[in-house]
DNA sequence: CCACAATATTGAATCGATTCAAAATCCCGA
DNA sequence: TCGGGATTTTGAATCGATTCAATATTGTGG
């Protein structure tokens, strides 16, 4: 910190060794005579050196032991968001057992994005594309370090991803809920589109949402349809992800007549912000209203109820994309893993009218 | 990422520039003509040289623009525990406005964590002391980098650190208890201590407790002490700090006769797991038991009931943290901020008898 | 057309370490 | 005491950029 840094290459002057022997006194010592290690060792005490400075070291050895998480999204995200916990918990799981550090890295506006991608101290990136994934992805190439994208819902083969299949997951979750013989759903889509909140007409789907809860729409629909439902029969009331609006599309719901007896709710955020609406309004889950979540957050499981929903495979993707990153071994076409139905107690038989 | 790196010497040379132009191309381009200018940036495109490596850069700047927070726990720590999610949040909103990035520095085991403290790439550290605290600090000090600490509660006023006024939150917590007319009250303390589980004799806390619960206790027994209440009158559970261990607190406390009509958790995320265990054993809070947690953290807001609870000034002891570090201006004394009791619907006057 | 100021470019030093071939030293048996 | 293999140490090159004093070029007014 003060003025006076010492440096290796002070502590060898002072010893009375070359630079070299002083370098393997800290980084190999088994190389280096007792004696002379001492000696140097003693120096080292003295001057106050406190070991070798990472920095040297790294523009050596070019190699950080750091992944980058990145996303388009404030800081705060990713200690906040459920997803995004789940997700850098399961990574964090990762990094620990194989001794890597992770970095946040994050924008408020697209100028500061690039400048963090590029000046992060990592050796590559995972990246969070939950909204303008296509910008952090081309931004990140940019950078020529291994990375890998999550949550992309782009065509591009050439871009290293791991995805999950969310028209099976969202099929999966519609078809629960159809077997238990509802047939009054309600959706809550999330977005961060502004166009998209409130009652979302099936034809703005597909031109107008981004790749996730499109396809988990595509999902749903695609279970209803078994069931000879169609698409205008359900009602989409959009979100922008977060308390209020999902507040408002409840409240929407559940005022115009007919409310529904389940709902499907694309993420568990949305759907833990709905139970908690239903419990307010005296309405119970699943007596009066079955909700069903998507994700498999940690929050599902200990909820009340808790809520059944469409885990993903955190610790699988986490695996993978760490291990691809460390190992320089990118995917080479974009895998879709598999989720799976989590059946717990939000979810019930409707009341018989 | 192939072999043939290509770096901004060669740039150069392919440009017919000195490596100085080709630098000041990049980081500082109002410097030179703009014919130069085009001319380098082509055969940089041409070469596939994708701007100034940040690890060259790095060591001639000196700085990172990134701060570590490190704490002797998994990293999934800090996307897990309520507490740390709260700060790391705080913390996130004060780098986001300043353009800081975030490193989690983290271990395993000792040995790790020594190497990870050692090798993170930052300007300096703020430190969770909620374990080890001590052994965190001296590994840091070696590092000679700015830190600060959080949540220790070590008398050494020579380590730079910012506190809470515990007993002064312990009190408060208590005095609302016992002014709703509360007599019969419990505790629930908080450590990793495996000794400290189980029902805590009074006698123990002041020996055996980590420094944040010892004086969220003496907080407590003050305010008790006001109302004539002894010690040994008020049962002391103690948790690891986690849910089965909350759970089976609450079981022992209330398995006894004579249970108790009010709780005083050390922690909001001991308080929500009590508040679970309450609600499935048909207890209801506050009406049959008042709980009162302690940290204010964001769940504690949004639980059924909300939770009341002491609330720390996270936001404050991230800014403070945070531009200590940056600017290097590190508090010389240890400051203790003042708590907030925030009364919500988790308590209320005892069921009459 | 020249002198002189303003602007661009160069080249070498620097940041703080690691690495490795070559040189020096050590150790041991003959 | 000497040879020669094993062990230590040295010194210089290297990593990939930035910086700045010195030099070259351009532009302007007289």
């Amino acid at each position: 910190m003060g003025k006076g840094h010492v440096r290796l290459a002070d502590v060898a002057k002072a010893a009375g060794v070359s630079q070299g022997t002083a370098s393997n006194v800290f980084s190999r010592p088994e190389m280096v005579r007792e004696e002379v290690r001492e000696r140097v060792l003693n120096v080292a005490r003295e001057l106050g050196y406190g070991g070798p400075d990472i920095k040297g070291r790294l523009l050596r050895a070019g190699r950080v032991n750091a992944i980058g998480v990145a996303a388009v999204e404030p800081l705060t995200y990713f200690f906040d968001d459920p997803w995004a916990r789940s997700l850098m918990t399961a990574i964090g799981e990762v990094c620990d057992a194989s001794g890597t550090g992770i970095a946040v890295v994050s924008a408020m506006n697209e100028e500061r994005l690039a400048w963090n991608i590029n000046s992060a101290l990592v050796d590559g990136f995972i990246l969070l594309c939950v909204e303008g994934g296509e910008r952090l992805v081309e931004l990140t190439r940019q950078r020529q370090l291994p990375f890998i994208a999550l949550a992309l819902g782009i065509e591009d083969e050439t871009i290293p991803a791991i995805g999950i299949d969310n028209v099976a997951g969202g099929a999966a979750a519609a078809r629960h809920l159809l077997e238990l013989g509802h047939r009054n759903i309600a959706i809550l889509s999330i977005g961060d589109v502004d166009g998209l909140v409130g009652r979302v007409a099936p034809e703005r789907v597909d031109p107008e949402m981004e790749a996730t809860p499109r396809d988990r729409m595509h999902g749903y629909w695609q279970a209803l349809a078994e069931y000879g439902i169609a698409r205008d029969a359900v009602p989409i009331q959009g979100t922008l992800h977060d308390r209020p609006s999902t507040l408002a599309a409840m409240e929407a719901l559940f005022s115009a007549g007919n409310p529904p007896t389940a709902i499907l709710a694309m993420s568990d955020k949305v759907a833990l912000h709905a139970m908690q609406w239903l419990a307010e309004r005296g309405l119970k889950v699943p007596e009066d209203v079955s909700v069903v979540g998507f994700d498999g957050v940690p929050e599902a499981a200990t909820s009340l109820p808790r809520l059944t929903t469409v885990a993903q495979p955190f610790a699988e993707i986490a695996r993978r994309s760490v291990t691809a990153i460390l190992e320089n071994a990118l995917p080479q076409n974009h895998e879709a893993l598999d989720l799976e139905l989590v059946v717990r107690d939000s979810t019930a038989a409707p009341r018989p009218r």
